[in-house]
DNA sequence: TATGAATGAGAATTCATTCAT
DNA sequence: GATGAATGAATTCTCATTCAT
């Protein structure tokens, strides 16, 4: 009987389920103030199960992480290899898809800044750590892939796409942030998308080669 | 007698004792893992007496924010102010002081980034808080201008000076936050300025008009 | 059919099994930091499972004793019924008999103590912690009654047999626990046999009568 | 003034006051089912208060031994060093003194074992079990000392002093354990001196060299 | 019999902050 | 202005034990 499996599939429901709650919590209360009552309390269940999940507060913090990753690592990929796209749509897709992985999953670029800012995560799990890190730099080889492709195509000013890809990156973690920052004081408008389109429409314009 | 001037001039000199220190844990440590008593004992003093110079350990994270934004507010108004320079070197230089403050002063973007991440700043001195949200409008104002100017002088993309600004700064700490972030993983090689300067190549020439 | 005594036997020996586990785990880690779930991994079985054979924990810690202690009252009370030895000869072979359980099964004298400390032991099952005593003190009083027999003999100094015995307990046991201590801090040598062996002579040479 | 080392005496006080409570509450319900917050009550203060008196609860725990080991090494150092008394008058006075320090100090026993069945002491601080045990073995020097001048007068077997150190302790101890577990099953009679007497009465006629 | 998810109650710490001196 | 002892509230984490399956 496939009573075995029901039981994996439920716990990695509940897995989710946990992920789902912590997140909402982090994002709005910030890593720190979120308890792990909150969250228990959030899928009715009690603090220490969430150890039968998670090896403890961190992981859970970090397992957040791979689920968008993951993401847009596959988004990529898959526009990667479209070879019916020549290397201005593929950057325009990609950049769409980081727009929208981050836009739905705002704690991925929360979490990721709170790793680098390294703040009390002293007892983080390495391994999970390390599979962030190899999954972000998989993900932005592919973009770097494409900007190489663009400059020996003689479409985009040489410069080694790492660098391109390393700059895509920051600046919309960078707009997004200060966006969302800005947002909070004042919540009227949203300028998040209007803003980083047009940062990309600068930076794209400042890539090509003018013929 | 100036012996209350020397006794004023003597307690702004603990005050910046006092915030070095806590700069330098923060950095190092990170918000929470920083002790009061840590920082206290960096300045031979007991956590009591930091109370006498601070409401609270939030205000003293955000006071440090206070100093390298007053700088950069001072450098940028300087720039925009001096007539003798055009938009395009005005941009240049304030792109200059923006990172010579930033690379100077770390903690400033650690502590933007925090203070975005809300992160248990719930207790925060709002008077602050607000003057330094005022400090970097006003500072980003100056350069929006010169964008707006430059705009109106027919040399760049015509677009809202503030969305330059904006984006400026985006891709100024974006990228400074990413970098900061690899080094910690690979410290062999330090590509901050490099990057930075080439995101800035490629952002100047997006946003000039081909004649 | 057979089907029942054997699975009658399977429990037994999976009682043995967990006893072995468990008695392993507590002399390497003490009693209170092992967990139950370790023991159940070492047998391959779940935490849950382990109550089908023990009432809870401490059962089964005090259980432990259970084994070396029928030993050791069997062992003696053969000696103690050999009738073609004398009162020394019982006496010398019974210590060898103490020394040889207690080395094999240090965990013996181990839960000896823990009982004695009475840490947290509150729940434990009285009829199982009434077994053990009776047990030891029926072992003692096997000693106790050689000891009488060699003073009716007029072979040893004239003191009670219980005296005699119970010094036989504290000295072999002191002695032992000491031994190991030393050998924690220095596990170069092991002067464990030699010093109960002269401790012994000591207490032999004292207790017999100078004639 | 002296209002310095007024605080330091008070610190001192509450330190030792502690100390008493927590011994009290060790000796009756065992390490582990002692909580600091029951410590706490009883010295009137907040288990966090306790924090800045010791590291941890391990160490308070572990403190408590140095009290009556510094007190018997003390008591030992000056029978050793009392030259108006021979060697047997010596033994007879330390032994009286390890009974008198044991019987006021249960808990130095119990603590000692605690150490040796090497509970949960992880976190232990490793200095202060450093400091004990070379205690133990300073206090058991004097002691072997004896022993070895008993042996070069001809007075005992010839045996290494230090053996007949070990196996002084060793008959101590394990008797003050083994008597009070059987004082807690039957508390009726206290039989404790007069075994330990006994038990002396053997060891020495047994250790002396018959003329 | 065994599983394993969940409980529940505790218990040790940690620290920002206060306040009498 | 400084001290430092004390607070107190919070919070993470641990496990023996239970129970539906």
């Amino acid at each position: 009987m496939g009573s075995k499996e029901r039981r994996i599939r439920e716990k990695e429901w509940r897995r989710k389920q946990i992920q789902e709650a912590a997140g909402r919590l982090f994002i709005n209360k910030g890593y720190n103030s979120t308890t792990l009552e909150e969250i228990a309390d959030m899928v009715e269940l009690t603090p220490g199960a969430i150890y039968r999940h998670f090896k403890n507060k961190e992981e859970l913090f970090t397992s957040l992480l791979m689920i968008p990753m993951k993401n847009l690592y596959n988004q990529t990929k898959k526009i990667y290899n479209n070879h019916t796209l020549d290397v201005e749509d593929k950057i325009i897709k990609i950049k769409e898809s980081f727009f929208n992985v981050i836009q739905e999953d705002q704690l991925m670029i929360r979490t990721t800044f709170h790793l680098q800012l390294g703040d009390s995560l002293s007892t983080i799990n390495h391994e999970l750590l390390g599979d962030i890190n190899d999954l972000t730099q998989k993900t932005l080889k592919f973009l770097a892939d494409v900007f190489d492709e663009g400059v020996s195509q003689g479409k985009f000013v040489p410069r080694k796409g790492a660098i391109y890809a390393d700059m895509f990156w920051g600046i919309i973690t960078g707009i997004f942030m200060y966006e969302e920052a800005k947002k909070k004081i004042n919540p009227s408008k949203d300028f998040l998308k209007e803003t980083i389109d047009q940062a990309f429409d600068i930076f794209f314009s400042g890539a090509k080669l003018k013929s």
